[in-house]
RNA sequence: GGCCCCUUCGUCUAGAGGUUAGGACGGCAGCCUCUCACGUUGCAGACGCGGGUUCAAUUCCCGCAGGGGUCACCA
């Protein structure tokens, strides 16, 4: 337990895997408020331990999203700090001598189970109603190959408490052997957390729900490493409208979204620090610096709060209308949507089609607008008559382009083609609908150029509101 | 399905053992106004169900239902 001379230390610990997320600014804001309210850090941590799935440039973006949101942090991987290196991929030699340590005594064993063979037993554990786990076939041997599974002791129960939600008992039978050390020498999620929770001397872990049912495992190896465990806080999830976990799917979810569609960085924050929380005046237009100042755990509401854009839209317009004066809000346009760089980016798709100034407007208004329209036949691809079909097709299109990063013209084109080919279209039949959607005109410079000058985010809020479209038809 | 978490207006939430259950977004209506928007005024709108405990439960307890999360060599 952290005696109260000790100063307050939490962190966030993003996984690089793909745009910033809007869950990793609500969580880190109330991490962020939490410490600072009693003069502790905030500490990011980089938990790129899959190496598939991982890159730099995730990094930057995520980096840089929590920096325009105000959200800064006192150690970290661009920052340093007493406790580094901040980035989980550096610290390999670390937990390579923490699992040593945990097979030695005898709380944790090497398996070298094939994947077929963990998925036969999981298979047979599914046809037998039983509850799926691994079924301890290498607990006993003794090798020094393959993955590091945790000894789960067969017997007792795991409490742990919950700052919001008080004690929450597990029997230990009900734990899995997590994998903690994988074949390719990186640690899992579970073990990395709880060896650079300790080494980091965090004192809180405040973080999603979703690690309720896995804090056992961590309680566990903070008691076979004998360790003090931090105190939890298990902050509810942000939910769609249909109350499921946020997604990109049902969402916008990119903390790149609400940049370039021109939401304000503190609406953003003032937004998010309205869900699961409520200021004790009722409150409900506040800046950071009053978030931290009232922060309370003990106000922290459990429902899983539906993040509805309709709320912060009109947050967003009464910021701009009560506090920025009309200097303020020229300079908001400016950087918004006129930003010189994305303006010449323009000038140079439309210029040849211009003759005199007025035509840029027609050419170009399509760059500057939030959602275009058209009829939703133009949607239709030659060849694709099953409308379920289609909406398929455009879902697999959006998600690929999503993970296009960066967004630029060759990794557009490459992936337009390449789908082309996947789907067995034509390029010409594909290119012309999906330039409606972007567009919403048959006319426009390349769609390539088009496409990475408006951004993935445009882009995709526009596939995907036209994909909405197309599922409504479905459904009528 | 097993385990775990949660449950106040459509949405975000306040609330206390005894309140006309409060506010905000959205909706609707009036006012303002050349229009729209803003602003403003008002209206509709919630304690999931069943048992307890209690003089009294929406509030405390138990059950149920519903929702969610999790069951990866992803985090």
């Amino acid at each position: 337990m952290a005696n109260l001379t000790d100063e307050i230390r939490v962190r966030i610990g993003p996984s690089p895997t793909g745009d910033p997320h809007v869950g990793t600014a609500y969580v880190s804001l109330f991490n962020y408020a939490f410490a600072k309210q009693k003069n502790g850090k905030f500490i990011l941590r980089i938990e790129d331990t899959d190496q598939k799935r991982s890159s730099l440039d995730s990094e930057r973006a995520i980096l840089s999203s929590l920096k325009w949101l105000g959200l800064q942090w006192d150690e970290g991987p661009d920052v340093g700090g007493p406790h580094g290196p901040y980035r989980q991929s550096e610290r390999l030699d670390i937990y390579k001598k923490y699992v040593d340590q945990l097979v030695e005594s005898g709380h944790a064993y090497w398996c070298t189970c094939s994947a077929e063979r963990l998925a036969e037993v999981r298979k047979r554990q599914l046809a037998l109603k039983q509850p799926t786990g691994y079924d301890g076939h290498c607990r006993e041997l003794s090798q020094t190959e393959g993955v590091v599974r945790l000894k789960t002791p067969k017997e007792g129960k795991i409490i742990f408490n919950d700052l919001l939600r008080g004690d929450i008992v597990i029997e230990s039978s009900e734990v899995d052997d997590q994998v903690l050390f994988k074949s390719d020498g990186f640690p899992t999620y579970h073990l990395a957390n709880v060896v650079d929770d300790h080494l980091m001397k965090i004192t809180h872990v405040i973080r999603g729900e979703e690690w309720i049912s896995s804090t056992p495992k961590h309680i566990l190896l903070y008691q076979f490493f004998g360790w003090q465990p931090p105190q939890f806080a298990h902050l509810p999830l942000l939910r769609n409208f249909d109350k499921s976990k946020v997604s990109k799917r049902k969402n916008p979810v990119s903390l790149e979204y609400f940049k370039e569609a021109g939401y304000l960085p503190e609406v953003l924050l003032n937004f998010l620090g309205l869900m699961a929380f409520s200021f004790a005046d009722g409150r409900e237009i506040f800046s950071l610096a009053d978030f931290v100042q009232n922060f309370k755990l003990d106000r922290v509401s459990l429902g899983g709060p539906v993040f509805d854009l309709q709320k912060l839209l009109w947050l967003n317009g009464r910021y701009l209308r009560e506090f920025r004066d009309n200097a303020q809000f020229t300079k908001y346009l400016q950087d918004q949507l006129f930003a010189s760089d994305y303006l010449s980016q323009i000038v140079t798709l439309v210029k040849e089609r211009v003759e005199k100034s007025e035509d840029f407007i027609a050419y170009a208004d399509f760059f500057f607008k939030g959602d275009v329209t058209v009829a939703p036949e133009n949607y239709e691809i030659k060849g694709i008559a099953d409308k379920k079909k289609l909406a398929e097709i455009y879902e697999a299109l959006i998600e690929k382009l999503e993970s296009l990063r960066p967004f630029d013209v060759e990794r557009i084109d490459t992936a337009l083609r390449a789908f082309c080919l996947d789907h067995d279209l034509k390029s010409r039949d594909l290119f012309m609908p999906v330039r409606l959607m972007v567009t919403g005109k048959k006319a426009s410079p390349p769609l390539f150029e088009t496409m990475a000058v408006l951004g993935k985010e445009r882009c995709r809020t526009r596939m995907r509101a036209a994909l909405q479209v197309i599922k409504t038809q479905l459904h009528v």
